[in-house]
DNA sequence: CAGATTACGTACCAAGTGGTACGCAAGTGA
DNA sequence: TCACTTGCGTACCACTTGGTACGTAATCTG
């Protein structure tokens, strides 16, 4: 129906590819941490003017902002649906477990928790995103609790709200130790024996 | 015996106390994070001139050494001697846990733990340290585990290195969100039901 | 073609980083 | 008193940071 307005732009036609930029930000913030990335070092590795980076970003909080829109759209959308998988509630969780600890997806950690704990290094539209995308992510676990709940897979004895605090944790810390080099199979260990506190009211031992 | 060389040195008697310079250096390493501190700010701080501060460390690095060194005997010391506390096992945990949720003395964090987050930005002899400090951290919790379960105060199926590994971990992340800004009760919660793995292997419901 | 319009990058800015050359002050020993 | 030794801080260094002023190249309109 709305046609997108195709007449022309009057002046030099632009060649700056914003999302090919915030992809490749992305992707060095997130493999070498945020905060170890200047945007001197950005722009010349793109190929691109820092005025450049300026005019389509509007400074570096525009950058992070972009970056970690990016990685969300992504990255995190494709975790959150391991929390909607069809297996079941075990299965999910076994899902999550892998994501966190094996998968080369977050071998270099995950650019969210990483942006998170670096918080209050970025301007005011990174932390909004920051915020928002924490509350959705405990939000989604929350939910994912409750539907556990509700069709009787998930009988454990903690509060809900708490048990999705604490998922949200090991998760994150799980990605933490991830980024900061324990091996995948240590991290996997301590995750799993973290979980089981959710999965195993009833003995285990034969 | 060894006479302690009471020789007076012959030029300018020195007026930099080293000793108190590391302590504040730890101080604002801790509560303001080692990456957000520079050697001017604290030199500035401390009101001792730059090339002192580089005579008496030699450096950055072995500025955070000696900060961290002064952190490792000041707080971490007696940190790890709660877990000799005579009143067993669930009481050591407990204490554990109230210092890495609710105690004041963590209440910016841990200075071990965010110097080993940012590991990669020190110099050699900080690097160092960090390790040995680790080491002997992950040490402590084996040893006190198997102690406990030598006297039969911990029956837990887990083998001592996961558990110890465990612990260590979790205490990590608790004193990691404390400085992150979670409340303490929030940090409590989380931090006893992960260790709950560790304590309570038999149902307790009623 | 001329003139308006737009995006581009060179070359700069002030501020801050870790680090140091060097002159001077404050002592000791002869 | 005078040479010598030692610690001190002023004033600098080269370099990086985030950010911008401005001349110019490339396009559309008339």
């Amino acid at each position: 129906m709305s046609d997108d307005t195709p007449k022309k732009p009057r002046g030099r036609p632009q060649t700056l590819d914003a999302d090919r930029v915030a992809e490749l930000a992305m992707q060095a913030y997130w493999h070498e941490g945020p905060t170890e990335v200047s945007i001197n070092a950005l722009s010349a590795r793109a190929g691109v003017s820092k005025p450049s980076l300026y005019r389509a970003f509007g400074g570096e909080d525009g950058l992070t902002h972009a970056a970690l829109r990016t990685y969300a759209a992504q990255v995190l959308a494709e975790v959150l649906a391991i929390l909607d998988a069809p297996d079941g509630f075990e299965a999910a969780l076994e899902g999550l477990v892998h994501y966190a600890s094996e998968s080369p997806l977050s071998d270099p950690g995950c650019l969210f928790v990483k942006m998170r704990a670096a918080r209050d290094r970025f301007g005011p539209q990174t932390r909004g995103l920051i915020d928002a995308l924490a509350d959705g992510a405990t939000a989604a676990y929350a939910a994912f609790l409750d539907a556990a709940r509700a069709r009787g897979e998930w009988t454990g004895r903690v509060p809900t709200d708490l048990a999705a605090r604490y998922l949200s944790a090991q998760i994150e810390a799980a990605l933490a130790r991830r980024a900061a080099g324990v091996p995948p199979d240590e991290v996997r260990a301590v995750l799993s024996l973290a979980l089981s506190v959710l999965t195993a009211p009833d003995r285990p031992d034969p």
